[in-house]
DNA sequence: GTTTAGCACTCCCTGTGATGGAGTGCTAAT
DNA sequence: ATTAGCACTCCATCACAGGGAGTGCTAAAC
């Protein structure tokens, strides 16, 4: 059961890499001439046949090839994967892509989406790096007609958060001001626990804003299906197993349905900053993905916030490929995050 | 040529009609049937063979059915519509779904078009209301880290824009707070023309700060791919003339790429505010939309900001309810921007 | 003159074998 | 343990026939 000769491994991996590059199911003929191998196609069909009863080959009937099973894919991940680190000169590509990056967080993490749907030619997807808990910055409070406020509100990280208030009475803009003022001066750089213990009780408007305040920080780590950016959908359409029927239909719903927030959160709840999870078939815990296989990445700032991206395909994927750029544009992005806040941090010690 | 006898107005209208529900090429049999006319089939034919002759209808093969064409649906949607208003039963469940509408501007525009795709079970999209020209209201600046400004800029209306700003040389919040008053003292409720001609020649940040403002306000009704909403593209997999081969993926690169902010604002170039206009099959100028109609309405507050939301389909969609949909969420959209414009400009007048 | 019944014709759609090929699984020989 | 040989299975493809839907024409009916 157990038993797994190297042999049999190889063959495993030949499989797989030649499912993955025809899409056709893979005969014992096919495998034998494809890598000029010593052995006749008896041999790898005896083979085979051990590999299917242990479940990692399957046959889709009595007279066709090989096709890899889930358990296939994931022996393969954990097993056969040779040397997934990128070569230079993609290495280089995606540096290239980087490298006028804009300044803002959100952009960061949009252009990181592009370029793994891009390069990967799959579908991919990112969130935002969130702290576990954010830090008041600064608070604005601007009168837009008389009982409409906009109240803009900055944690440190540089997050930014919009929200209109109407209010039973009109106010003026100093008014607010004031109000506003006196925020700044009071809550600068505390958390939502620190700002709950000092404040007593509160009404009216200051215990609204005191509200969103404190609801606004905690919240800071809640991904919602809204702050998930996606990209490449089109491309698992190129797939000829997504070519045809109801299953198109069934993967964009998936894709763009709001359950993906839900799975993909669940899925990278054990990774560290920079690892990389590879989810293969759904593992048997989501049917939406039964044909989809998910490689996830978690970047930030060590210590820090931390948001995830990754790439969505189908379960034939060049796993080797993906991983290393999930792995690469991880890295790519936790530096990018750290600088962020280590200047942040820089410039607040040295204030 | 230009002859249209009533009878086969009436014709042309159930073709089209049976066509648009069945799917399928209709025959003469069929028509008469349906609508239990007391005409024998081969009337129906002859009539038939004029509605072909004149390019309304057409003919898969031989001894199939018929088919409108882009010319027949067109002549169906400026002659033969009938009542587009739609039934007080629709129209309550509709205006019941913006009850519980939002504050935000952007966020009326969201629920637009999920309520458009939702009910019309089709694909939906708008753009949020702009003002040809944005009139300048509040300025903020808030430092970040030693050379990271967030500028925050407020315009009349409450579109917000955020932009990050590097400076070569550290500046700390008092200084930057000076700035943003002396704006908002000096520019309050002008318009980018103005601001132009008011200041002198500027240099560093301020010049930074003032060419953003301009290009701010100039851009405000500049639509561009990210700030188009779509919804409901999925539905539009559901018709049997998409179900199959490449022209699901031809049909999603059109409806998610970003060429589709150009046609849409192209077609709606004549629209008034409240006017709809229907796109038939591209009308031979945009060969994406082969197989695509567009309904397309302007909404928003006369005289003032206006935004565009409609709904693509493919061809064979029931354009009566369809415009009748449209015009009335415009209505509804226009209402909730009007008044929303009336509080503000109350408000300032109040002032 | 318009309408209609009748009919031949055309073309699609579906199901049915028939054929070929790819690949397996088994057995016996190496 | 490996391999050659071979029967077998099942799929894919094609051709072909029959049924059906619908047309277009013609001639008769109103």
């Amino acid at each position: 059961m157990t038993e797994m000769t190297p042999r049999c491994q190889a063959i495993l991996g030949l499989v797989i890499r030649t499912y993955v590059e025809k899409g056709t199911p893979v005969g014992s003929k096919m495998v034998v001439d494809s890598y000029g191998l010593k052995v006749s196609p008896a041999t790898i069909r005896n083979e085979m046949a051990v590999l299917e009863e242990m479940g990692y080959l399957a046959h889709p009937h009595t007279s066709a090839g090989r096709v890899p099973t889930e358990k296939g894919y994931r022996y393969f991940v954990q097993h056969l994967l040779g040397d997934t680190v990128l070569p230079p000169a993609q290495q280089l590509m995606i540096r290239h892509q980087f490298h006028q990056a804009p300044l803002e967080l959100d952009q960061w993490v949009k252009l990181a989406v592009a370029v793994l749907a891009h390069t990967t030619h799959k579908a991919a997807l990112a969130t935002a790096p969130r702290a576990r808990e954010g830090k008041f910055k600064h608070l604005e409070l601007i009168v837009l007609r008389d009982t409409l406020v906009l109240m803009v509100l900055v944690l440190e990280g540089g997050a930014v958060k919009q929200e209109m208030l109407t209010l039973d009475a009109p106010v003026d803009q100093a008014e607010l001001s004031r109000i506003s003022n006196e925020y700044n001066d009071r809550f600068a750089g505390m958390s939502a626990l620190a700002i709950s213990e000092i404040s007593g009780p509160l009404q009216g408007l200051n215990r609204r804003i005191r509200g969103i305040m404190v609801q606004s920080l905690l919240a800071m780590d809640r991904q919602d299906n809204e702050s998930m950016y996606r990209d490449g959908l089109v491309h698992v359409l190129d797939e000829p197993e997504f070519f045809e029927g109801p299953q198109v239909r069934q993967m964009f719903s998936t894709l763009h349905g709001s359950s993906l927030v839900d799975v993909v959160t669940a899925a990278a709840e054990p990774l560290e900053i920079g690892g990389v999870q590879v989810l293969i078939g759904g593992e048997g815990r989501w049917r939406d993905l039964s044909e989809l296989s998910l490689v996830l990445s978690r970047y930030g700032a060590p210590g820090g916030a931390s948001g995830l991206l990754g790439v969505l395909g189908p379960t034939r994927m060049t796993y080797d490929r993906i991983i290393g750029t999930v792995r690469y544009v991880s890295g790519l992005m936790s530096a990018l995050v750290t600088d962020w806040y280590d200047g942040e941090s820089n410039y607040i010690e040295g204030a």
